[in-house]
DNA sequence: ATCACAAACGCAATATACTTGCAATTGAAC
DNA sequence: GTTCAATTGCAAGTATATTGCGTTTGTGAT
């Protein structure tokens, strides 16, 4: 449990949304979560009534504009992160367990070259796979 | 179209798997594709006959032995491709069109810190997402 | 305050991606 | 050739995500 939420409707208008309870809701779900959760994960923290569709759709819209990012764990479904008042970073994941550790970021955002047909990169994803230091111990 | 197909059965073998001929002609279609592909991409690649289960059943056996790779675009479902007899890599993926291309690594595989949960990390994925030049000037 | 309207919602139905169980088959090591 | 684990093929099932559409609501303009 963090203290000091801040202003989600706000945050939500800043970011071009409108300010629902429902998107309030989930953003303080993400805030407070503080680790990438997934669909499902989000459905038992949010209230049964909180509509599934409602709630992809808000993710997809959210994700859209910045505001949260979406991850990918290889676990076969997304997982999503706050992502606005947040530094920049990437995660670890144990292939054994699951557990999942921040990690600072260090990507070099592409050095393109001339016979690119990129010139303009705006967003990348990274993540790393290891084995955390308990799973180590028992393998 | 490539030429000079390496000995796939033998591959397979290295590999620790069965050279079937089913295995023998998905690596073909994955050698000759050339950038990552969908399942759907491989459904229509691969005779009809070829069973749906089978080849998922593959995929996760290739992907577990290091001789083909998972990508995620951000599709919302997987994409493969060769990773043996290949540069480690990673890609940029046009949000706009979904132009691939392949990008040398730029990552560097983490410094732990003493207060990290993690002393081994085995693998990482890095996608960029820009805009391609055709895109560019088409917006 | 209230109006107008695009954004967001809620529900039902549907689509896509992927998995499981199990009996039959087969590649490869001996 | 025999053996056996790996792989296949089919049927069924589950999980994940999307679409369509009529209703509601937040927000900016009046």
């Amino acid at each position: 449990m963090k203290s000091n939420n801040p202003d989600f409707a706000e945050l939500l208008r800043e970011y071009g949304s409108k300010a629902t309870p429902g998107r309030v809701t989930l953003l303080k779900v993400l805030w407070q979560e503080d680790k990438p959760i997934s669909v499902a994960g989000l459905k038992k923290k949010l209230d049964p009534s909180f509509d599934e569709v409602t709630l992809y759709r808000a993710l997809e819209s959210l994700t859209a504009s910045g505001l949260i990012r979406e991850v990918d764990f290889r676990h076969g479904h997304a997982h999503y992160e706050m992502n606005a008042l947040r530094e920049h970073h990437h995660h670890i994941i144990c292939t054994s367990c699951g557990r999942v550790e921040d990690t600072e970021c260090r990507v070099q955002e592409a050095k393109l070259t001339k016979a690119s047909a990129f010139r303009i990169i705006t967003d990348h994803t990274a993540e790393f796979f290891g084995l955390c230091n308990s799973c180590i111990k028992t393998a």
